[in-house]
DNA sequence: AAAAGTGGTTTGTCATGCAAACCTGTCTGC
DNA sequence: GCAGACAGGTTTGCATGACAAACCACTTTT
C-alpha cells in the first residue's frame, strides 16, 4: 500500500479491453462471446486473444457449448477475477480521490 | 457517449505509468524527472520513454535546464493533458458507478 | 586523474494489441 | 445434395509498446 496508487494497479486487469470484459462479466453468471464483441466493439481476434489472457490469469473461465446446433462459447467470471476487479476499482478510487483531494503543498 | 464505458477510455492516457505521471504532474507547475522515477519505481529508460509518448501526445511539455550545475528535467502538465486526466476520470468513475449498481435484469 | 556518482537517452529484446486470413460447421437457394 | 453465404471463433503476421541494459555526458570525490 505504499507508493503511488497507480503502481498497485494490475497490468492484467489495468487494460481498456479486459477491464470491459471483466466487468460485464461480473454482471451475470455468464456472458456470451458475441455479446462481449458487439458491445465492445472488437473483432473475434481480438476479443479471443483477450480471453486467453485472462483465463491464463485465472481470472475467468470458459464454457465451450451449444445453443441448439451453433456452437456458443461463455465467459464465467472466476473469484479471483472478482477480486482482481475489485482491487482494481479500489486503487482507481484512491487515485480519484487523491487527484481530487490533492495536499495542501501544491505551489499552484 | 455510448457502448460501454471503458470504450471511452484514451490508450495513451489509461496506462498505469502515464497514469501515474500525469497524476503526480496535476499536483505541481512543475514535477522533477528523478521524482517521478522514485516516486512510480522506474527505471530512467522506462520513464524517459513514457514521457516521450506524452510530449508527443501533447499531454505534458518537458522542459530541461540545470538546478546550480546538475542537469535537470522537469515535466509540466499541459491544457490538454489536464483535460485528459479529467475525461478518464470521468470515466473511470462511470465504469465504477455501473459495476456499483448493476442493472436490475442480472439473472444471478 | 581515476573512480564513482548524477541524470538521463538510445538500443535491443521480448511481450502486447490488433486485424486479416483462415478454419469448422450451419443454413439457404437452386 | 451441393455451391455459396453465414455464424462463430482461432491462428497467424505485423506493427507497436513496455521494459531494462548499455551507453553518453558531465560532476564530484579521492
Amino acid at each position: 500500500m505504499n507508493g503511488h496508487p497507480t503502481t498497485s494497479l494490475d497490468d492484467v486487469v489495468h487494460q481498456r479491453v479486459r477491464l470491459g470484459i471483466l466487468a460485464i462479466a461480473k454482471e451475470a453468471r455468464r456472458v456470451e462471446f458475441t455479446f462481449l464483441r458487439t458491445t465492445l466493439g472488437l473483432t473475434a481476434g481480438n476479443l479471443s486473444q483477450h480471453v486467453a489472457v485472462l483465463e491464463k490469469a485465472g481470472l475467468i473461465t470458459v464454457e465451450k457449448g451449444y445453443e441448439g446446433r451453433r456452437a456458443r462459447t461463455w465467459i464465467h467470471l472466476t473469484k479471483a477475477g472478482k477480486q482482481a476487479l475489485l482491487d482494481e476499482v479500489a486503487a482507481l478510487k484512491a487515485l480519484i480521490h487523491q487527484l481530487e483531494n490533492p495536499p495542501p503543498d501544491a505551489p499552484q
